[in-house]
DNA sequence: TTTCATAGTTACTTTTTAGTACCTACTTTA
DNA sequence: TAAAGTAGGTACTAAAAAGTAACTATGAAA
């Protein structure tokens, strides 16, 4: 992607960019309600989901610091992820937007009727 | 892209799809601190950016209603974007968004000197 | 002894997204 | 008469992202 002239390390841009990947709301949100998981768990509690996207998408959260990755060296390895306090203090923002999502769309729904969602808030 | 089993119709997910893409925020940002323009100005002011990304993301915008279109029937036409109650809402938590964000990355710095970024924030 | 579970990684293919260039129709300006 | 500005649209190509399947090593259970 080309990327605009000022993105380079825009920091709202480089967060944005992080929580708007596939899965990532829906792993922050399990993260947010029911605390710290095993890699094993998060996968099978969304499913669909393939290794390989959950550890691309864990990564990322990782890196950016949102969440923690600690590793037991027991054979075989037991990872369990979870929430830094960044990652506690950027699901609350989450959960401020998820919010003023749902309302909107509600508002939209008043005029034109579809179906009820299936929603994966945070809060 | 497969979607997460629980992703139909999630505002929260649909919302974060819409402000994370290519040049979105900076979109955004323009709008809330300058106010409406015109398609034209838009595309001057920000270097770089193709008719085509800058159409797709104001229809984006449009479509989720953060942004309203005005066109004057004159020819050639007027059209003018400006940001809705709901655009002017949404910003001030990407306001918040920016805030902590940049918090973090002022901490990260502290350990390891990075070059300062340009920013495009929106508050 | 074969299978299951652990937490992933790698290679390959398919799909999606973004970039580039060119086109519209009409008016004003040089 | 030719160029520039208005607000995009369209076709094609290139690059990035996502999907799929197979594979790693180890220990325990059936």
């Amino acid at each position: 992607m080309k990327l605009p002239p000022s993105a380079f390390g825009c920091p709202l841009d480089s967060l944005l960019r992080v929580i708007c990947g596939p899965w990532t709301i829906y792993i922050l949100c399990r993260l947010h309600k029911h605390g710290p998981a095993r890699f094993g768990q998060l996968k099978r509690q969304m499913p669909g989901i393939s290794s390989k996207m959950l550890t691309e998408r864990l990564r990322m959260l990782e890196k950016a610091e949102i969440i923690y990755r600690h590793q037991e060296p027991t054979v075989p390895p037991r990872v369990t992820y979870g929430l830094t306090a960044e990652g506690q203090e950027l699901t609350k923002i989450l959960d401020q937007l998820n919010t003023v999502a749902q309302r909107w769309q509600d508002e939209q729904r008043e005029s034109s009727y579809e179906i009820p969602p299936v929603t994966a808030q945070i809060g």
